[in-house]
DNA sequence: GTATTGCAGTAACAATGGTTACAGAGCTAC
DNA sequence: GTAGCTCTGTAACCATTGTTACTGCAATAC
């Protein structure tokens, strides 16, 4: 385990905080499409993204989802760190888009590392600064632009962080990511492929010119 | 001046951190309406709140405006404090919703403290988790509710801000606020006022029942 | 093969919110 | 007083998004 952690932490902590890491944390992996944690849960732990890439939802009490960002290997979850330092219950869903790897680090661990390492504590600002930019992004995107920009910049989006132009989705996924209906993602779809910016097949969009 | 901190921050920090920010600390005074820090501006300190509110603002490249959330007494701005960290200008525009007092705290003190005070450190994390937390309400309100709930929650969250029922501002200030046309506002303050829940004076609302 | 299921395409319509235009009310300056 | 300005109210219309309903295609099960 620690050269997994050594390869993506490396560059970022001391010797001893990563041998720490190793020790107390525990490493798991999760196939795309699991929920890692669920709103109301109680939160017991940060992870630290080895590889891959997790989804943070919002939902309201309707039900209604709304798709936060993505977190990649190096990021943490700044809203669970949070929830961690208040004892709170979680107030977001996070589901694995693709299969990924991460360490769990129990909450007091975290606390006291706070005070002992420069470089964690200057991490945490940083998954701090890092999730304050990525909400203004959403909140920019919901407020300013239509729903076809909305989409353009999903499918952008997505395609970056899998790191291939072909997108595995349902039009209806895509619908409750932005918080929209599925008949309306697909008369965007089709308008999209209209202006040859992307091509349409059965669960997959490929991503031509956005 | 050292007065006013403790009665602000004396239940938070410790005698000897109270006196560092009496020290290296600008007490400021700005006027209700007064820009504090514009959208590009650097940023050269951390704000602590002593006594009145700031809203704070997002807008686009076409200059259209969007309310993000108000920080009041014993608040500081979490956006800025990344900034300060990153060394970046501002991401978004305050401006003084009522008369305010604040401290102008120097970056170089700021992250100084931070391994000197564990309860600085404390503050600083609560911070993050409050702003964190506002930005998500604010991603609710947009994504999930109507204009005339919106509405509502913005003449709620003003008057408890003024303590007051009466809110002054005009229709057209009020859209900007929330993003919208001067058209839309009063058409909904209009049928708010036809259901009991405020009255309607020239450049003022009574909250009523909301 | 056929039946079943899930997904995508499309039309018609409804609801919400944004835009334009104009009238009138209230305040201020003179 | 009245002239000029700002603010509010309202109607009519448009654009975008959401809803309902139905069709046909692709994959899978049998």
């Amino acid at each position: 385990m620690h050269e997994e952690i050594k390869e993506a932490y490396g560059f970022l902590f001391e010797k001893e905080l990563l041998e720490e890491i190793s020790e107390v944390g525990t490493l798991k992996r999760v196939k795309a499409g699991e929920t890692i944690i669920e709103i109301g849960d109680y939160v017991t732990g940060m992870p630290l993204l080895i590889d891959g890439a997790i989804k943070i939802l919002r939902e309201d009490d309707k039900g209604d989802e709304l798709l936060l960002y993505f977190l990649e290997r190096g990021d943490t979850c700044a809203m669970t760190l949070s929830c961690c330092l208040g004892q709170k219950k979680s107030e977001i869903r996070a589901v694995a888009e693709t299969d990924t790897i991460f360490v769990m680090i129990p909450i007091a661990k975290m606390e006291e590392w706070t005070s002992k390492y420069k470089t964690w504590r200057n991490f945490v600002f940083q998954a701090y600064h890092a999730r304050l930019s990525e909400m203004l992004d959403t909140i920019d995107a919901i407020a300013f632009l239509n729903m076809d920009q909305r989409l353009m910049k999903y499918l952008r989006d997505r395609a970056k962080i899998k790191g291939e132009v072909e997108i595995q989705s349902t039009h209806q996924q895509i619908a409750y990511d932005l918080h929209t209906s599925r008949v309306v993602i697909s008369r965007l779809l089709k308008k999209l492929e209209m202006e040859g910016k992307i091509s349409l097949q059965r669960n997959q969009i490929k991503v031509i010119d956005l």
